[in-house]
DNA sequence: TCAACTTTTTAGAATTGCTCTAAAGAGTTG
DNA sequence: CAACTCTTTAGAGCAATTCTAAAAAGTTGA
């Protein structure tokens, strides 16, 4: 636990390290954008705009890269609940989802509490790999 | 009148009228691929070449516009799994899914036994239109 | 029945979200 | 710095889906 560089970059810096990859210009600044703040989901196209709005310049296909390099290893977490669009979530830790499914927003559901009690044993040949809960919200009548 | 050829047809041509849409040749092959077996889950594509492969003539954009048509009558549900296709299932009562992610299968959870304890309310202004589990399956190791 | 009308189907174009390609650019190492 | 490897990029390509507008099919009333 070592707090000896209080460089803007570290943080991201030393994810990038650790994944063994090589800490570019966009790969720290995608980084500092997903890592910097709190809870984030965000779709590559939604990524990119922030980006190239704040003025770092940086390609779609460069954002692709990057959100699936940061997934595999292991920094973000792919969501899938609309078929029309991949989100990625800087939450990597097990837990679920609400879906507002009028204006597409995705949020972690909070706490630890969800329990799914109930399950079949996977059919043979198969085993579990993740459960994902998605509850798909309305708006209020 | 033919009843040997008639009633076949029959189930589909009773929900077609129930939902207000002709019962168009189209529809009508497609309803009985649909819901003259068991469950089914199914993409555009394979239903489209399943079709065609029984010398139905139909359109995708066809089988598109009817896979919707049926899902907003209620006889469908949408099931959102994978990020690239879309898979519909004849099943609209309330269960859950076990999804392949190796080959894409996808498969009801058998029985009515899920749980879903701990849920959250849902935050203000909206309120829960569904909640869909889905259980990733992977080979085993 | 048929003509008038409405709905559906269709081929093909368009769109969207994403991936691929291959060449230029950036990062790394000796 | 030179040599090397890895990354980025523009733009082409792709797969799933939707759109368009014209032809075909289904419906209705006389």
């Amino acid at each position: 636990m070592d707090m000896e560089k209080e460089r803007p970059f570290s943080q991201t810096l030393n994810r990038l390290r650790d994944a063994g990859l090589r800490p570019t210009r966009q790969r720290l600044a995608l980084g500092r954008l997903l890592f910097d703040g709190g809870e984030r989901h965000v779709t590559a196209e939604v990524l990119h705009e922030e980006a190239t709005g704040q003025g770092i310049s940086v390609s779609l296909a460069t954002v692709y890269n990057t959100l699936h390099q940061f997934t595999d290893a292991g920094l973000l977490r792919q969501v899938v609940v609309d078929a029309s669009r991949t989100y990625f979530d800087t939450n990597t830790d097990d837990h679920h989802h609400f879906f507002k499914e009028d204006d597409g927003s995705l949020m972690d559901i909070p706490g630890d509490h969800i329990e799914v009690a109930g399950l079949p044993k996977a059919p043979d040949g198969s085993e579990v790999a993740r459960v994902d809960v998605i509850v798909r919200l309305k708006s209020a009548s």
